[in-house]
DNA sequence: CTGAAAGCGCTTACAG
DNA sequence: CTGAAAGCGCTTACAG
């Protein structure tokens, strides 16, 4: 016998009232209710979702789509937004795109788990067949595509804007960009910002100073590493670098170590996402303030809301710049 | 009509001969098979695992669980792991007890999601009542202790050994430990290794020079930090420090540079797990290597095979010390 | 070697 | 306000 009947049997109630006690779908009496949850409590009983799932066609299970979940910024977003599903009874499993691309066959598999909704944590051109055949297969998404159903997105702009003029201030004219990911994206919106802020300050964005990411495209500190010695084999001539993430930074940092170039003093660095290890280094990465918490926890709440048809909103964080020990000015003398 | 009658259908099969085709099952006809698979291809068919689940009790899901999402440790681990369970059919979630603790009811969870399997990276003895819960509720397990199925561990013993003697060989007599966890816990086995290390060296563990950690007992780099200057604030009477992770081992660092003390002048450093940040510190960090991807690897194997009733060995993974730039000797004329 | 049918544990119109 | 019953999409004895 099912448990769930012998809930039912011990409440001297039918099935249907201990499911509407359960989810409270319909008016059940306060006198049934109690009886309900007691029998509930005694037999120990827990639902099985697989079960419901079948019956609902909803899994109660959410997926968050990452490139880098060894980036500590994923890795707090994964953690937010688990911890909110939780609230509302979600689980979350979170998909590394590094380990097998977001193909349509990737899709196949979120759809054959009954995934209900999917938080697009990162998006590259390259996943928008299979983010349009989830869509269309009626899998919740919420990313920075208007066009897949809610945002939820941050907006780099101004503090990029501050960045670089908190550099032309001290006097830099010749800052360098390391991409990591591919800058032909579309969605490398942060590059973009970084040309228009560079405009803005009257500097010339030198295409040589333009370190494109490699294939696979992980931004991560050996990428950072290695793209600074492309551009220390291109040129010297400049004195400051933003890293589209503070990986990227810190393994830019350790091959200007190499090459004997001090931080800030020869070179300012500035990363993004404000991961903790930031804080942490000698000196203290200047970097870009990314609410990371507060997406993972919004993603779970959007989608959230959506699934169950509660309204909700776009949302656009901002992020902050956050000077530090790596920036500094330039003297008199340099070039 | 259920997508899988319309394969049945297509084909001319009954839906019996659609599952054995699916699941190699049973044997079936190479030209029904064909009939099957082109059924399947054409009706774009995707199997419905909730659907199976309630039928057969197995989820397909496995569950991960750490402390702390946030240490590059687990995300390699987790990483890895969900690579390799994906290869198997499998799909993972991680579960962080660092944001509710691994009590009764979160087994609950897992049996109400039908979790088939769970690796447990992390274990303290207050996990051991929900633990044995799941156990005998017969999710299987695989964790360091034995009585809960099979183990898959990492061994610290022989790299502690070699650090404590690497030290000692360079002069180091008062080495402290920076617990970050609780030392009283019955699993912090890694003190003991410490201990014993110690005592073959003919050095005194100073009760003094034992830092344990404070609740809830996240060992993250706030936490190393904080150890440090409580190391500090009791005596400067030390020459090294073993941190229980790189984590710990960073924060202390940073303690360690505010009070203008200098690594590995005036204090050698040792942290454990050989984090990819590890190498991009300056200098950089000596530790001790765990094959943190091997073991997510190697659970998801052994979870799968477990569930599918392939017979399977514990397996301890062997913690290499790894020397690096924090290590220094004891020049003449200091304490 | 293949198929008809029962059953897994839920939810949800529907009737009362 | 409550319950009987159909149905969700699979798997698996069982019979043939």
């Amino acid at each position: 016998m099912s448990k769930r009947k012998e809930v039912a049997l011990a409440a001297g109630v039918s099935e249907a009232t201990v499911s509407h006690v359960i989810n409270g779908t319909k008016y059940v009496s306060p006198e049934l209710t109690m009886r309900v949850r007691k029998a509930i409590e005694e037999k120990g009983y827990r639902l099985n979702h697989a079960a419901r799932c079948l019956a609902t066609n909803r899994s109660g299970h959410l997926a968050l789509i990452v490139n880098n979940l060894k980036n500590p910024r994923y890795a707090e977003v994964s953690e937010a937004m688990q911890g909110q599903a939780r609230v509302r009874g979600y689980i979350v499993s979170t998909i590394d795109i590094n380990l097998f691309n977001f193909t349509e066959d990737a899709v196949f598999d979120l759809i054959s788990r009954n995934i209900d909704g999917v938080f697009l944590a990162t998006y590259i051109d390259s996943m928008e067949p299979a983010v349009r055949r989830a869509y269309e297969h009626g899998i919740k998404i919420i990313s920075g595509i208007p066009r897949f159903g809610k945002v939820l997105d941050v907006e780099y702009k101004n503090a990029i804007r501050d960045m670089v003029s908190c550099l032309a201030g001290l006097g830099h004219r010749r800052i360098a960009y390391l991409s990591g990911y591919s800058i032909k994206e579309s969605s490398h919106e942060k590059y973009e910002n970084f040309l228009d802020a560079m405009k803005e300050q009257g500097l010339l964005a030198d295409k040589e100073l333009i370190v494109d990411g490699q294939p696979p495209f992980v931004a991560d500190m050996d990428a950072g590493y290695h793209a600074m010695k492309e551009l220390l084999g291109r040129t010297r001539d400049f004195t400051a670098v933003f890293a589209v993430n503070d990986l990227v930074a810190i393994g830019a940092m350790k091959a200007l170590r190499e090459q004997e170039l001090w931080v800030p003093g020869d070179v300012s660095v500035v990363g993004c996402d404000n991961i903790q290890f930031s804080a942490y280094m000698q000196p203290e990465l200047a970097t870009i303030r990314v609410p990371k918490a507060e997406m993972g926890r919004l993603a779970a709440d959007m989608l959230c809301d959506i699934i169950n048809g509660i309204p909700c909103e776009d949302a656009i964080l901002t992020a902050k710049f956050q000077p530090g020990g790596t920036i500094g000015g330039i003297f008199k003398g340099r070039a």
